[in-house]
DNA sequence: TTCAAACTACGAAACTTTTCGTTGACACTA
DNA sequence: TAGTGTCAACGAAAAGTTTCGTAGTTTGAA
């Protein structure tokens, strides 16, 4: 039975998609690409990763003294977990007001927009 | 010039959600409204009023005793600034991902199935 | 006019988040 | 083997969130 795990913070969100690009990574790994878009301390990176292996957001091989983390769930079930809250709180459930926000917000590329149709054309047969 | 307000904690979402869809109201009135989905106090929604009050996200009228607050974005507005939120940290910005997994989420209506390829096609035009 | 109900404001406790300094273990090297 | 650098763990400060209790004011009713 899949557990549920808590929403992740945003601070924990931007080193998860580290461990998302990446793969699994060493504390001093994460550390050193977060820095490139960030400003941050060596040990907080190791906390958060920390807090959230208590939180079961990472996993951790302590094979080697150096540990390495990877995260728990893919980037696209955090992303759904996301959206789902979203959906729920914000938009009463209206996944289609969702979209259409999103659409405003930031226009999709030529390509993704031809696979969004491409999705919409498959839940339409559903139907 | 508009200041950049905060965004909003969940448990605020869930007062503003009653100011969006019922108007300006006391705080007595929200707390009933929200009282009909969560346990919660009076002097704590009080609280979370004035809070948002002093961050910018509602204003009020204090003409009487008993204020009346509203809502100081539109539910639309504070829609868009959540998914730019996630958009930019979560999904590296693209649009089309973050619409793709929404609707796997979640199926959209058939009307408003017809109202995304309606975006969709003015979107393609302008490109 | 006095009393109870309705309000706001204040403060604070309990948590969570965010950030880092310090400590002690380990390991490589001169 | 002594010193330097690397690493995880710990603790804790500062800030933010969430939740209420209490106090003091105003209003309306008896």
């Amino acid at each position: 039975m899949k557990k549920k795990l808590p929403k992740p913070t945003d601070s924990e969100v931007a080193l998860l998609r580290v461990l998302w690009q990446r793969g699994p990574r060493t504390v001093r790994e994460v550390w050193e690409e977060a820095s490139r878009t960030q400003q941050i301390g060596y040990t907080t990176v190791l906390k958060i990763l920390q807090i959230m292996l208590a939180k079961g957001l990472v996993e951790r091989d302590e094979t080697d003294r150096t540990h390495v983390y990877r995260a728990a769930l893919a980037q696209e079930e955090t992303q759904r977990q996301l959206i789902g809250h979203l959906l729920d709180r914000v938009f009463a459930g209206s996944a289609g007001k969702l979209v259409m926000q999103a659409l405003s917000v930031k226009k999709a590329s030529r390509e993704e927009l031809v696979q969004i149709r491409k999705l919409l054309d498959e839940i339409e047969e559903e139907k």
